[in-house]
DNA sequence: CTAGGGTTAG
């Protein structure tokens, strides 16, 4: 039996307005009815409550309401958004007069679920049907075929819209924008984008987005600062993008800016805008700072959870990731892959093999798959933690076939504790693979000359050149007012290096006299001992530092990023160097951060 | 009535 709907008081109360004697009466009851069922529907859809709505299309049954296009609709619509792409499609198929109206909302669904290719399947059983796409499909079929980068078919889509005149609606354009920008034309998106006749936030939007998202970091922020010297909107989303951008190129100060403007203009309650804020602060070092604006906002979405657990983990807040993790289950926050790859991060970075091990458990219990990254993680936690045999046996227990990333952590595992056999081994298994990312062959290169396979090692070096790739250059820089200042090991170019080499021959001194001895042996062999020590005395992090020493005003924590990893020698400097001169110094590498006070480093000597 | 962006990891 169905419970009684809210409908019907409604319905009783219109009732009494009607005269009983009116011939109409029968006709508008049920033209009364079935509006009120259709407002009823899209309430629930709005509020998506799904018991009720299926009690409502128990009803629509009954009352042969679904023959009404409109409620078919509202049915389709409201499966859509309670994820329920399935019923959507059987609602769809039970309809019997299918207008253009009825194919776009079942387009709109697959795209919106998750199931592009449902989506495009059901725009070309639509154009078999001679049914032409509207200003309302053809933003639907083009969301799918960005999320599948179908380039091709994209371009067919786009191709259809300016033949039948739909170019110029603002949808459908920034529809098109967003769909090239995601298939990687650049260069189509932003030529669509200057023709469109009539722009708006979200055509503005997608463009910047499109930047960020191909690293076209400059560019998307001129575009930003077009925008609002034009006075045009800018949204939550637009500003969740270029803070992404600040946070990417660790550019603190603008991204400080921009936050400033998202509070005059309140969009920092918006947790999108937040996860970029977090992320931000983090990735420039300012660990306070993505605490505080976590803090702040009250409603926080996954997103939101992930950044600040990824924070923790990069700045070895190893405690607080745990005690994070922990208020998300008392909230009922469910975690996600990436919450696990978070808290696996963060205990690798600290050591932590048996926590690492629980979580990887708990996986399960949230019914959540472990993928690749996860092995992945767990190899390297294992790995690193000198537990090399466990990390073999954790690749072996792999459901899929381990990939690049699950062979790369054992042999970074296999480099720190020195087990050239294991290496040679898990290198042997990256060649079977066929291709060899560029970041990989330095690793297997190392792993073959270790164990004396010297052909396999030139070998290894020889795709190397053969793809053309460059060791990357070592750089650290500082950001300082409106100038990011950048330095490489040994670099005189910097208009007041003079003081710089001055400042470090100094500070050297009293390194010296605190204990401090440079250790050589991170130098490459090929120099002798005397350039040995020079090299390592001026590397880009200790270049950067000086610089800061030298201008920062003595209260001010010194940020240094730099784009590889820290060698050890300058880790032991960098805590004679916080030590001696009493500042803070944080330095990120190209997986963590450092934060060196009074002569101690926050990564407790395990990175 | 139905339509177009996203946050978080490496």
């Amino acid at each position: 039996m169905l419970h009684p709907l809210p409908l019907r008081t409604t319905h009783r109360q219109t009732q009494l307005q009607i005269p009983l004697n009116n011939p109409l009466s029968n006709q508008f009851n049920f033209e009364q009815n079935y509006r009120n069922i259709s407002n009823l529907l899209l309430s629930l859809t709005r509020s998506r409550t799904l018991p009720k709505g299926l009690q409502v299309h128990a009803h629509i049954i009954k009352t042969g309401f679904q023959a009404i296009p409109l409620i078919s609709h509202h049915l389709i619509n409201f499966y859509s958004k309670t994820q329920l792409p399935l019923d959507s499609q059987r609602v769809f198929e039970e309809t019997q007069v299918k207008s253009s109206t009825t194919w776009s909302s079942v387009i709109s669904c697959f795209a919106q679920n998750e199931l592009p290719c449902v989506a495009i399947e059901f725009f070309h059983r639509m154009l078999g049907f001679g049914v032409r796409p509207d200003d309302h499909i053809f933003p639907s079929s083009l969301k799918a075929s960005g999320m599948l980068s179908w380039r091709e078919f994209g371009r067919s889509v786009h191709c259809l819209a300016l033949k039948t005149g739909f170019d110029g609606d603002v949808f459908v354009g920034s529809s098109v924008v967003d769909m090239y920008a995601k298939c990687g034309q650049i260069r189509d998106a932003r030529t669509v984008f200057d023709r469109m006749p009539v722009r708006n936030v979200v055509s503005w939007g997608g463009m910047i987005c499109g930047y960020t998202q191909l690293g076209e970091d400059e560019e998307a922020l001129r575009l930003f600062k077009e925008a609002l010297w034009e006075g045009l909107d800018v949204n939550d989303f637009t500003f969740s993008s270029v803070i992404r951008v600040c946070g990417n190129s660790t550019l603190l100060e603008l991204g400080k800016q921009i936050h400033g403007l998202c509070l005059k203009t309140s969009y920092d309650s918006s947790s999108f805008v937040g996860s970029s804020l977090v992320s931000l602060y983090s990735k420039c070092g300012v660990i306070e700072g993505a605490y505080q604006v976590f803090e702040e906002i009250p409603k926080r979405n996954l997103g939101m959870w992930n950044a600040m657990l990824i924070a923790c983990a990069q700045h070895a807040h190893i405690e607080k990731a745990f005690d994070l993790f922990k208020q998300m289950e008392s909230m009922f926050m469910k975690p996600n892959f990436i919450t696990f790859l978070c808290v696996l991060y963060a205990c690798s970075h600290a050591g932590l093999v048996e926590e690492g091990k629980h979580y990887f458990e708990l996986m399960k219990e949230y019914g959540i798959e472990p993928g690749d990254q996860h092995y992945a993680s767990m190899v390297d936690l294992l790995g690193r933690a000198g537990r090399l045999q466990d990390a073999v046996s954790i690749i072996n227990g792999m459901p899929m076939k381990p990939t690049e990333s699950v062979w790369g952590a054992l042999l970074t595992g296999c480099r720190i504790h020195k087990n050239t056999e294991l290496a040679v081994y898990a290198a042997d298994r990256v060649f079977e693979l066929g291709q060899v990312s560029s970041g990989m062959h330095v690793l297997l290169a190392n792993a073959y000359a270790a164990a004396g396979r010297y052909e396999d090692a030139a070998k290894a070096r020889k795709m190397l050149r053969d793809r053309g790739v460059k060791k990357e250059t070592g750089l650290s820089w500082v950001e300082q007012g409106n100038c990011v200042h950048t330095f490489a090991a040994g670099d005189r170019r910097h208009p007041i290096s003079g003081e710089i080499y001055l400042k470090l021959k100094e500070l050297g001194g009293e390194m010296e006299r605190a204990g401090y001895v440079a250790d050589t042996s991170f130098v490459l062999r090929e120099v002798g001992s005397d350039e040995k020590n020079q090299a390592i005395r001026y590397h880009s992090e200790r270049l950067a530092i000086a610089f800061g020493l030298i201008t920062f005003p003595p209260e001010r924590p010194i940020r240094v990023m730099k784009n590889l990893r820290v060698c050890g020698d300058c880790h032991t400097a960098i805590k004679f160097m916080s030590k001696c001169s009493g500042r803070v110094i944080i330095v990120r590498d190209n997986n963590r951060f450092h934060q060196f006070e009074d002569g101690k480093c926050s990564c407790g000597d395990y990175w």
